[in-house]
DNA sequence: TTGAAAGCGGTACCAT
DNA sequence: ATGGTACCGCTTTCAA
């Protein structure tokens, strides 16, 4: 029976440091070598069953957790993968493919670190990122990783330096995210069903440029090619500024809309139909993604549909960058993107 | 003109190791503890102003970049926070507050850590946090972190545990985010409007359970206060199932549903229309978030607005708990709920 | 004003 | 089969 006096709970908890591997080797009656051994199975000696089993009662005695940094210290490298940013709310085709990512690169046995950047400069940030030593860095592209970040990076320690996204950094691998064909697509496929006057939502959510600036890119290219008048229109993901938008859309006379994504277009189709104006019989909308979203609309949703590598799949390619870095990813398209016609256009 | 052969590009770059201080302190022709002194501005210290200069220009010229892991080692703590798990796909109101609070930590000088725990038990997943040595641990509940799990944290050097959820844990400190209420205030909008044949929609989608079982709780707890009919609906978050659902609240005589939040709303009142089912006059559906989404269906969707913290307020939170351990964080309450009447109900 | 040196917690080589 | 020990990179007394 325990009746003694209680312990004050929080000094005993605060006070008494981590154990190391000193403490535990001590308990069990042997040298710190010994217990890192036998805690890390090291196959290149032979330690007997009795020490084992001494050692590991003691660490579990003592509630002992290895130090991470230590650990890596002398390894001389880390397995952490920096995700910078990442602190944008992404659109859910985006968020699960993060999500998946991560869950992915866990199970290679990655820390995932996300580490965001307000307000740093392109080298600031790559600075910071290096002070971790991470063994690998996938850059959506938000801060601008030049070929110095780059430099930095892989002098500190990094395998693989990865950008998702249109334009290629010096020294990092690309993984080509090309979000201007969203934009081709969608436009091809709007010229097809005999529209000439289309506008481009553009979201006003900060960080979203990303993807907003290639896909306008991509529209304006189809459009310049086939002799289409094309607008961008602006818009913040409310109500009020879709009421806006949408006056304005029939004011200049357009005849259909890309709207960047199914959310953009569910809300500027809702205004639309507010003002009175006919979809697609007026103005044709059409969104990308191919959200869930989209099929609930009335009429359903025109939308680019996106064939996104899956979260593993990337997670592997970076897991073979690592172990050899001078493997060829090759031109590994990260997405192909496809028209696909419902009844809004 | 650079007329020499390019040297071999990879090599310079993965050969040449990151610098170290002492690199430094040699070129800069000082010692080591010099050049920590002039990099951190030590206050205790005077350095001349030419050393100053000399160091930073060595520093400068051979990229060097600080190694964390040997910092923190020796400073004997690190300034990560953990979040762990955040690898279901959220809905747009959490992933937004979590990218503010990350945001918010990173102002406050943080790393912040995701560590996905995939088939870990509660008191794995903790041992491997701490061997990260976290001055912080955000739990969003998922896994089960028990009293030992919380005390292998604190240990370890974690000044704060933090459990944003329903159930607190020992030892832990309890941010009340108080999903049942968000059950309770739907329930009594939809009694008070006279129903009394209630489903609930449980969405299937793994890791949602976290949510969806407070929700449910609480409201079961109003309808078995008020005498009321209440039936569970599981709902994955697709068209098919969906149709389902709507078959079988119309088929079990429901006349009203909480659907779990607007999205699961949106998707049920469609298919609730495609089925004839009449909203509100047949079935009345509510949400809860409050999303954009909600207003921008016909009828609009009543919902149960959420107030969360906001993630900045978190943040300093966690500051204030790192910084003194012992500071009380009260019962903060993490968001407060109430219903929103609008036209589905 | 600066330098020498002792660690922080692990790992791995070389002895024993 | 084990133990002693030299590092990994950085900070911080203590002396000079």
């Amino acid at each position: 029976m325990n009746r003694t006096p209680e312990p004050p709970m929080r000094a005993r908890v605060t006070e008494r440091a981590a154990p190391t591997s000193a403490d535990v080797a001590r308990l069990a009656g042997v040298s710190r070598a010994t217990v890192s051994y036998v805690l890390n199975d090291t196959e290149a000696v032979r330690i007997s069953e009795a020490t084992r089993h001494r050692v590991r009662a003691a660490a579990e005695e003592l509630g002992y957790v290895p130090h991470a940094a230590a650990r890596s210290l002398r390894a001389g490298s880390t397995r952490m993968v920096l995700l910078p940013g990442a602190h944008i709310p992404l659109g859910p085709l985006y968020g699960r493919f993060l999500a998946e990512l991560q869950w992915a690169l866990r199970r290679l046995d990655y820390t995932v670190v996300q580490y965001g950047t307000i307000g740093m400069s392109g080298d600031e940030a790559a600075r910071a990122w290096a002070e971790l030593r991470p063994v690998a860095v996938l850059s959506f592209g938000e801060p601008g990783l030049t070929a110095h970040g780059v430099e930095i990076l892989k002098r500190s320690g990094a395998r693989a330096v990865v950008t998702l996204g249109p334009e290629p950094v010096e020294g990092a691998r690309l993984l080509h995210a090309d979000q201007a064909a969203i934009g081709r697509c969608a436009l091809e496929h709007l010229v097809e069903r005999g529209r000439r006057r289309i506008g481009v939502v553009v979201p006003q959510e900060p960080g979203l440029e990303v993807f907003s600036a290639p896909r306008l890119a991509g529209a304006r290219e189809v459009a310049d090619r086939s002799g289409v008048f094309i607008e961008p229109l602006p818009l913040a993901y409310e109500e009020e500024p879709a009421s806006l938008a949408a006056r304005r859309a029939r004011e200049i006379g357009l005849d259909a809309v890309f709207a960047y994504n199914d959310e953009y277009a569910a809300l500027l189709m809702r205004a639309l139909c507010d003002e009175g104006v006919g979809v697609p019989g007026d103005i044709a909308v059409m969104g990308a993604d191919d959200l869930l979203l989209g099929r609930l609309q009335r009429p359903r949703l025109s939308t680019v549909h996106l064939d996104l590598v899956t979260g593993e799949a990337l997670a592997s390619l970076v897991d073979t960058a690592v172990r050899d870095s001078s493997a060829d990813l090759g031109s590994t398209t990260l997405m192909t993107a496809y028209a696909v016609r419902r009844a809004s256009t």
